[in-house]
RNA sequence: GCGCCCGUGGCGGAAUCGGUAGACGCCCGAGACUUAAAAUCUUGUGACUUCGGUCGUGCCGGUUCGAGUCCGGCCGGGCGCACCA
């Protein structure tokens, strides 16, 4: 070997040996462990970027640390070719979109295998090739057949100039990307799949997906969205028809003093036929662009359709207003409007002077006292009013205080109960071994005291308080609450009340009924409404009651009415998969006058998608080629229509991890092999897949389950969402309007902080941080660096430099030291390689010295193994692995015994690092003396008896400060530790004069001493 | 606007279960080698300091013997919001 690094001759023999030994090539090895290792394919947009260097390289450490622990690995590559970029290329080059695709596939395979990742190369595929995209048209028409695609409006947006739809993306504050024009609302049929009749299926596994990021998990289960409601009707005034509403507060359902509807609501359009002012509103509300965020933002606005509807309970009249912010597609496109107890709708009713009816009261007890109807169904809280109330007499004096300072009752009580012990207990506001927080807590009683103020409905509290509620129920705890303004409203009752809990362990007296509605003080509506859940008030006869009791009152009269039933509704939308785009996969289907929507037979699959048509940015250029459109009917044979739309690249992205598993297959979907490989044991992509990617997948597994292919219920076992790699973004002003984005290497700062071209002086606009994206132009291209300091020294910068799921702001500073550090280590092995072979190692022979050295080898291995299996945190290990260098660096034995420790340590080091720079490690293992490829190396185990070591350090704290350190025999007791941290100067100084009144000792790591 | 995540030296980051804040690396300073430079090696490097210490993990508060870590509230940044992939 070389006595220097040299990693272009490194580089390409290692890669010439996988080559020619396929060493990557994986074969379905029946009973054999297997391990399924991918990363999310790349859209090919021409070269690789540092994002899709993190990406591949945890892919390839990963797979290839699985590999030498023994298992199976298969790690396909692909590309998901299909999607918009192309076109845009198109446009700006005059270049097919399938010519550009495929070269810029080959370039980016040229990248990957330079960065050395061990692909099965024989897997690849391109979802634009027939091969693949046959099979998706094939189950297109068998969910088709199923009934769980059907065929609706729904809108786009349109660029009335340019006579196209666009995508969001291109868009631009609601105009036109190209031509600036406003962007219209259209509505065009579309198809759909029906991803709700997989709601709750999705909900339910993505809890048990415990080898997931809990984030992912709960972006997925927020973005399901499930809610529990009733779907009320109104009577359209005057009219034999009905209005359908749904909301999840029917215990509100007495507030109601208007609707609103969405503007396309049906009632909205026929009012606006009549009426111009609703039809302007309407008509400008067509406006703009579709996407959700864009209808959040924008203001709230709305006008009154002169229609009224009939309240189902009251019979009152109530009028219907369009709103701007109503979503179409979310429930019915109708809400009923509660300005006492809705934000959005109190803003609303306030803007357009709406009156606001305040139906639900803070939980609490009324003051005074009453004792109104209708107390079943209040369980919580419930203190009995104190008969007479005869408080001793500290107590007495308390509750005058405590009523005389009405500002903040939870720091009020806590000072009461902390400052002045009540009771005689101590109280604290944690349990000493759960961070649950508890208003107040009493250990020796084993009482906790909720302060409450009768909110907490949101999803996330609700969650906490469950978990805490548990906790606390299999500990044994009592729990007493106390609503917020009964400390306040019966301040002798509770204190009267907590006194007794206190002075017995007995459980607090059963719960007394409630007073109801009637006296029951209206929350302050003047500034905001009061959404937490209550008490309800004017609400004839569901007056008093809370949240629950409310609802099922009012669920079951609706229903007895036959005005409302309960329904479980989704946040999550249909998935419409149909794209007004030429450069993708072709939707299967041939419109006939007579036969309506037919499937295009399976024996004439795939459609191909003609690959030589250059879009020119004006519509669709499949629907001005006859040849292409013009079909006969598959079933009656008269002249027919192709469908000229193409699937959304989420379908094509949404499978080809189950494809890979079954490479090539001529005669399905997938075979057999995919029931040996799936599911995906390690899935590695970035988190802005976290929803919309990760969630279509699931259910696509799902489907061809439920087809009966070889499936599973859950694609992905593990998933590790690495953090996305940033860097500016830069763009100027086109002639049109549009924005020609700029790459960061053409862009220099001046010195006033503003951006201009390199090349022109120009200026040009920043947008600053963001992904490294194709449609922002700042992906920064990996090969210059590659030419100067190796693959090698990019992978292993790539992985120390940060954790995998942590964001990355891109800079190179500091791969000039991971290039440092593999020509340290390079020269370490091949200085011992020069000296020739060594003797056995033999453990009962070794010197101090030589013990330390393997101590301190044996615990980075541990270290380094965890970061590997458990952690996922290469930066660590690589930390770890500079420290075992710098100390063998310095070790400079030389005896028979010290090169044999050298020979160890060198042997396990060259195993740890070869996942993460595989070439360098590959040389300098054949170097040490090994037969076969370090790939094929079992990965080295720390040795516990290596690890042992006769003293501990710990440290000494003095209140919590460090003042000194210690070093004890290992196995010493706590009476020894104390004494040696006594014995220390400093710790000595600091206890001068004052008396310890707590020591603290945590084994292994510190003495604290409280004084 | 809503949902999810993240804020630690000049920089990237470490501290894994509440227990020594700043591991490892970059940059920078000093020294060795060299005619010189590069490379390499050694060494220093949070701030302040009366050299005893004090302060310090975005901000404000809380819990604890002890908080970067747990809880509440702000501020800033990133990702997603259904036609970018």
């Amino acid at each position: 070997m070389k006595a220097d690094y040299s990693p272009v001759d490194v580089e390409s023999s290692a890669q010439a040996f996988w080559a020619a030994q396929q060493s990557f090539k994986a074969v379905e090895k029946p009973g054999a462990d297997k391990f399924y290792c991918l990363s999310m394919f790349p859209y090919p947009s021409g070269k690789l970027h540092m994002g899709h260097v993190r990406n591949y390289t945890i892919g390839d450490v990963i797979s290839r640390y699985q590999r030498m622990k023994g298992k199976n690995v298969l790690q396909p590559i692909g590309f998901d070719a299909f999607g918009l970029p192309a076109e845009n290329a198109a446009i700006k080059n005059k270049v097919p979109p399938a010519e550009w695709t495929y070269s810029n596939i080959d370039t980016m395979c040229g990248q990957l295998k330079q960065l050395g990742i061990g692909y099965d190369w024989d897997r690849r595929l391109a979802t634009c090739e027939p091969e693949y995209y046959r099979w998706q048209q094939w189950f297109f028409i068998e969910l088709l057949k199923r009934g769980l695609i059907y065929r609706r409006n729904s809108r786009v947006n349109w660029d009335p100039v340019d006579q196209t739809v666009l995508a969001n993306e291109q868009v631009i504050d609601g105009r036109g990307w190209r031509s600036g024009a406003i962007v219209e609302q259209r509505e065009i049929p579309q198809w759909f799949l029906k991803i709700t009749a997989y709601a709750d299926e999705l909900l339910a596994e993505v809890k048990q997906l415990e080898h997931w990021p809990e984030a992912v998990r709960r972006m997925q289960e927020n973005w399901i969205g499930r809610s529990e409601g009733l779907e009320i009707d109104f009577t359209v005034a005057g009219r034999d028809e009905k209005l359908t509403v749904f909301t999840t507060r029917p215990d509100t359902l007495y507030g109601v003093t208007f609707v609103s509807v969405a503007a396309q609501h049906p009632l909205a359009l026929e009012a606006a036929a009549r009426d111009a002012t609703v039809a302007a509103f309407v008509d400008e509300a067509s406006r703009g662009d579709v996407t959700e965020a864009a209808m959040e933002t924008m203001e709230k606005r709305g006008v009154a359709l002169g229609i009224d509807v009939i309240h189902p309970l009251t019979g009152e009249c109530i009028p219907v207003y369009a709103a701007n912010f109503v979503l179409m597609s979310y429930g019915s496109g109708a809400v009923m409007a509660v300005p006492g107890h809705d934000q959005r709708d109190w803003e609303f009713a306030v803007k357009y002077g709406l009156p606001i009816k305040a139906v639900i009261a803070a939980a609490g007890l009324p003051s005074p006292p009453g004792r109104g109807a209708g107390g079943e169904g209040v369980a919580e809280p419930a203190i009995p009013a104190r008969e007479k109330p005869r408080l001793p007499d500290p107590l007495r004096s308390l509750a005058r205080e405590l009523r005389a300072d009405q500002t903040d009752a939870e720091q009020y009580l806590w000072s009461l109960l902390r400052d002045r012990r009540f009771g005689g207990h101590k109280f604290r506001r944690q349990h000493p071994a759960e961070p649950y927080v508890l208003d107040f807590y009493c250990h020796e009683q084993k009482l906790a005291i909720e302060l409450d103020g009768g909110q907490h409905n949101e999803d996330a509290h609700a969650r906490r308080d469950a978990a805490r509620d548990a906790f606390l129920a299999a500990q044994g705890i009592r729990t007493l609450r106390v609503w917020n303004s009964e400390l306040f409203s019966r301040t002798e009752d509770v204190l009267g009340f907590l006194w007794e809990a206190l002075a017995s362990s007995e459980a607090p007296s059963p719960p007394a009924p409630l007073p109801g509605g009637e006296g029951r003080q209206a929350p302050d509506l003047s500034a905001a409404a009061f959404t937490e859940k209550g008490i309800t008030i004017n609400s004839a006869e569901f007056s008093g009651l809370d949240f629950k009791a409310a609802f099922d009152g009012i669920a079951a009269k609706l229903e007895a009415q036959n005005a409302g039933r309960r329904r479980v509704n989704y946040r999550l939308r249909d998935w419409g998969v149909s794209r007004q785009r030429y450069w993708g996969c072709p939707i299967p289907i041939i419109y006939c006058t007579d036969c309506d929507a037919v499937p295009v037979p399976a024996d004439q699959l795939p459609v191909r998608l003609p690959e030589d048509l250059v879009p020119d940015g004006r519509g669709n250029p499949l629907l001005r080629l006859d040849s292409f459109v013009n079909v006969p009917c598959p079933q009656c044979g008269k002249p027919a229509r192709r469908e000229t739309d193409t699937f959304d690249t989420f379908v094509d992205s949404s499978w080809y991890y189950a494809r890979f598993a079954s490479a090539g297959c001529q005669t399905g979907m997938v075979d057999e092999r995919a029931a040996y490989w799936l599911p995906v044991d390690q899935y590695i992509g970035g988190i802005e897949h976290a929803i919309l990617h990760l969630l279509y997948a699931r259910f696509f597994s799902k489907l061809m389950r439920d087809c009966g292919l070889p499936a599973v219920a859950e694609p992905f076992k593990r998933l590790l969402t690495q953090g996305m790699v940033l860097a500016e973004g830069f763009y100027r002003v086109t002639d049109a309007g549009g924005r020609d984005w700029i790459n960061p290497k053409d862009v220099d700062k001046t010195a006033d902080g503003s951006h201009v071209l390199k090349a022109t002086g120009e200026a040009v606009t920043a947008v600053g941080l963001g992904t490294m994206s194709k449609s922002k132009n700042n992906g920064v291209d990996p090969a210059a660096i590659i030419d100067s300091h190796g693959a090698d020294a990019v992978r292993l910068f790539m992985m120390f430099t940060a954790p995998p799921e942590q964001t990355l702001e891109w800079s190179d500073a500091g791969i000039d030291g991971a290039l440092r550090f593999l020509k340290r280590a390079w020269r370490l092995v091949a200085d011992h390689a020069a000296l020739g072979a060594t003797e056995p190692l033999d453990r009962a022979a070794l010197t101090s010295a030589q013990k330390d050295i393997r101590r301190k080898l044996h615990d980075q291995l541990a270290k380094i193994s965890d970061d590997f299996g458990r952690r996922h945190n290469y930066n660590t290990a690589v930390a770890a692995c500079m420290e075992l260098v710098n100390a063998l660096a310095k070790f400079e034995d030389r005896s028979p015994q010290g090169r044999a420790v050298l020979n160890e340590a060198l042997s396990a080091l060259v195993r740890v690092l070869s996942p993460i720079v595989p070439h360098a490690a590959h040389e300098l293992w054949l170097a040490l003396g090994n037969a076969t490829p370090v790939i094929d190396a079992e990965w080295p185990e720390p040795e516990a008896d290596a690890r042992v070591s006769d003293s501990i350090a710990m440290v000494v704290q003095v209140n919590g400060k460090l003042r000194g350190q210690i070093s004890v025999p290992a196995g010493s007791t706590q009476d020894a530790i104390i004494a040696a941290a006594l014995a220390d100067e400093t710790v000595q100084r600091f206890l001068a004069g004052a008396a310890i009144r707590k020591q603290v000792v945590v084994p292994g790591k510190l003495v604290n001493f409280v004084v």
